[in-house]
DNA sequence: TAATAAATGTCGTTT
DNA sequence: AAACGACGTTTATTA
């Protein structure tokens, strides 16, 4: 059994004005997220201006300052200001009232809360790491589709073909007839990266006594890289996951269209 | 005093996983707001692909399907799903998983709540208006800072210069000498916008006897109105709230470094 | 700090 | 359906 700090989240229901305002005022000063629902006008003045009347909506005011104001439907927020904004409570005839400051740009949100149906003051715990990427397979499966994601030219021949240093991914010939070596990456590709590639490369020297080509495919390279490749005599070739998603997304249309 | 109808929102805090997936599926059946907060991890597949380890967040879940993750800072969402979003919710293992699902460019995101800190289900009421602009005042103003708003080569002379069917917001000559009116509509500017400046128009031309252009300035004209303003031969400009607000801005700029 | 390019961009309108 | 442009675009990278 684990042992726990007890957070405290606050969580209000119906509460007063004067509840709520004492509650996130609280809650903005010590850095939390806090969640307001209830029915708000919304004026915003800055590089445009807007008018929203009242109406019900979820607020949202994070850690590093930045506001959403989000209605019913939508994806995106009807106001916002974006991190690093300032903030200013009060109450005034009756209503809770937000002034959110944005010094960039002198943009202002007043937000008016006539009655308060949720609020929550949240200590939230999450450092956890975010990756946006294709699969490695995805990735070939895009590369194989369309070669030229690679180069113009590039003729794909075989997939996971083994070497004695390991599997290549993908094995083919380019415009002018060289056998080519393509190491596929769905994240940064570091030092061990092309050192596998230069294996692989060096294999099939020895093996065909041909010139190879190797080309280490992916989304980005490590700080440095660049110049180990330089000095190996390899290839870097760019290869974004919006890329490959792009190719197999219109596979995937074919597929439904073509039966 | 006003009889309301008492419409139910449930707040859960610490609920079991249970609870929580009983209330929001039936929050998401019965087109409600569902706000979840709590641990979990998120998994993106689609026009790209993402990982999020578990994580304490916010995740907002709309009346018209669109479904955001938020992270305790960032304006954006670290993970989201467009409206139109279909949803499934289940138990495995004791964590509530949501699968949100997106048909068009076959999009799933897939959540893993391990422990629920509260979940919300909420029936908003927002039908209000939303507008965004500048004022009529600001628009006349950009376009006197900048009149290359209006067209390249037009120089303003006169504002608010009177003619027997009323005012003209601004009126100038083009880079060929002709005169022109500027008609400023700070919203959609419809027929009657359209037939006003066909009267200073008239006018004009039977003051001066010359030919006279008129240009109707604004964010955006009604439907079918380009038809009226072409058999009228009027011209129509668009200017942008947006637009305003950068030539005002840089004046603003202005002002505080020239002193 | 300013300019440039990418984004799971989104969201409209027009062709 | 695809193409084009605007957005309070935001965001990160580079000069």
């Amino acid at each position: 059994m684990h042992l726990q700090m007890q957070r405290i989240q606050t969580v209000l229901e119906n509460p007063t004005i004067e509840e709520a305002q004492k509650t996130i005022q609280d809650g903005i000063l010590r850095r939390r997220c806090v969640v307001l629902v209830g029915n708000c006008s919304a004026d915003y003045s800055g590089r445009a201006s807007s008018r929203l009347g009242p109406g019900e909506r979820i607020v949202m005011i994070k850690t590093d300052g930045s506001t959403l104001v989000h209605r019913p439907r939508d994806y995106a927020p009807v106001n916002w200001q974006p991190p690093g904004s300032l903030f200013h409570t009060t109450i005034r005839d009756g209503h809770l009232v937000l002034f959110i400051y944005r010094r960039k740009d002198h943009e202002t949100l007043e937000l008016h809360f006539g009655s308060v149906i949720v609020a929550l003051v949240l200590e939230l715990d999450d450092h956890a790491d975010f990756s946006l990427y294709a699969s490695e397979e995805d990735m070939r499966d895009a590369i194989l589709i369309d070669p030229t994601l690679i180069e113009e030219g590039f003729r794909p021949a075989r997939i996971e073909s083994a070497v004695p240093s390991g599997f290549i991914d993908i094995l083919g010939v380019d415009s002018e007839g060289r056998l080519t070596v393509v190491e596929i990456k769905k994240v940064t590709a570091g030092r061990n990266a092309v050192a596998q590639l230069k294996r692989y490369v060096d294999d099939l020297r020895v093996r065909t006594g041909r010139e190879v080509r190797g080309i280490l495919a992916g989304p980005e390279i490590s700080k440095g890289v660049q110049g180990m490749l330089a000095t190996l005599k390899l290839e870097y070739r760019l290869i974004s996951a919006k890329k490959c998603a792009d190719v197999l997304g219109r596979k995937g249309e074919k597929k439904i269209t073509e039966y």
